[in-house]
DNA sequence: GCGATCGGTTCATTATTTGAACCATTGGTT
DNA sequence: AACCAATGGTTCAAATAATGAACCGATCGC
């Protein structure tokens, strides 16, 4: 591994769970030497990508990030162009709709959109992360993932969010030939109880997957008239934005059919 | 120069102006042979910081900034709470204001927030680049900033963006004095003709000062009470924000006067 | 078909990175 | 108050990774 690649990794540990991490815990977590560690974060602190914060010394991310972040969006405006579509599909489903990127082996939340048909909604977050074997968003990335990723993931240890959580790597390969049928996974509270994640892969240029447009719902209000109008708004929005944003679906990536309550199956 | 700072300073060049970049031309930019370039560009893409764009291969920010972005924001909503401010700001002055960060030699636009009380307002874009000689957010910027770095900016060939633009480094200096009194700079038509802002400092945590509130309005509709309630306006809210993002103006810094036309002073 | 670009690659030379051991401080425990 | 175990940060010889001139093959304009 190359030099700059370490100091970037060092950037990887920072989350939403540890927004603050120390010099001599950042060492221990990516697994090289303190001074080795300092002499990265001095470097990053000096072009604003972290910064150390007050008492403890501790380090952050940097304001860097969000002049880079503006000129990023700018060029390729991804989150503008999913909140659109998200919203839409917020309203036409009634429940919370999201879009999620790959970043590195896991998802992150990118943008979200609430409806205000009804009292409770299942809540989303900016940057929230989404691991790829217990999500929706997850499983349809997986399923558009070559191979060797998808031995990469789930040959690590698959941590169990909710007792219906698949960890059996068996389990989820079976799964993926259904959803590269349908070009859409559904996960019921693999992630958090009681919620119901229908998603759809999203492509870009070069056919690869980068992520997930997803509608989650409460299990509780799911209904066949439900499921079917947003299987049927999500396709169509999912497709939408992977067009918007220059990408191209696989060439087996299954064409748009109105999903109606007779046209049901699996 | 470390390695690291090497592939980070890569980054700088992208701009509004310039957002994709090939190979060659960043080997030419950054001064750096094209293999080190090709590597560190390589090792920037495995991590998402920069992406390569179809044809001309050219490469890109990458969509790694999202994240960090957004994390970063959630941990230090600078953005979330300029954006409160600024809105408050335009409504009471009727005109556009904005606040910038400092970002190495140059200050780039943060957030802006436009007024409905006229038909014409001066223009903003998020990721917008001021120049720290030619912007009344640049002078309250250099006026307190450190020696050294006022040495190192005005060391530089000043471009004129207007025939308004100050260019002699003396100018420059002479303003200063002045600007630490008032804790507020003006610039007339200095980086477009016809534009007069009002700018006060922010800072950080140190006293650092970190960027600038500003109030811009054209030259044509500024009379003595527009400048009276923006300067009064500017100053709470400035002041506010440094406060609530955890930042302490220096000892030196004036305390809030409440501005009325009989108080008025050069 | 030529010349001048481009992005990308190679490999011996070179200079940077590395890490064990070392401070100075801090905060909790005995 | 003495002690221990943390912390962030520093040092310098040894080891490793970065460097860059020259080289490809492809593309473009003439």
């Amino acid at each position: 591994m190359g030099t700059t690649s370490k100091a970037l990794s060092l950037l990887s540990y920072f989350s939403r769970a540890m927004p603050r991490i120390g010099l001599s815990e950042l060492a221990r977590l990516s697994g090289l030497n303190k001074a080795t560690v300092h002499r990265l974060l001095s470097e990053l602190a000096e072009h604003g990508f972290v910064e150390q914060v007050g008492a403890g010394r501790e380090y952050r991310l940097g304001p860097a990030f969000l002049r880079l972040a503006a000129l990023r969006e700018k060029q390729v405006p991804v989150r503008e162009v999913a909140l659109q579509q998200l919203t839409e599909l917020s309203n036409k489903t009634g429940e919370t709709a999201h879009m999620s990127l790959l970043n590195g082996d896991v998802l992150s939340n990118l943008a979200y959109a609430y409806s205000n048909r009804h009292g409770t909604m299942v809540m989303m977050e900016d940057a929230e992360v989404l691991e790829l074997h217990s999500t929706g968003s997850g499983l349809a990335v997986l399923a558009y993932s070559p191979a060797s990723f998808v031995d990469e993931i789930l040959s690590r240890p698959l941590i169990a969010r909710t007792s219906q959580t698949l960890t059996d790597p068996a389990d989820i390969r079976a799964l993926l030939p259904a959803i590269r049928r349908q070009g859409m996974a559904v996960s019921t509270g693999g992630f958090e109880e009681d919620v119901i994640s229908h998603a759809v892969p999203i492509f870009d240029a070069r056919s690869a997957c980068i992520g997930a447009m997803a509608v989650a719902a409460p299990v509780s209000r799911m209904t066949d008239a439900l499921r079917h109008n947003i299987c049927d708004k999500l396709m169509v929005h999912a497709r939408q934005t992977t067009r918007i944003l220059g990408g191209f679906p696989p060439d087996t990536f299954p064409p748009y059919q109105p999903q109606t309550p007779l046209a049901e199956e699996a």
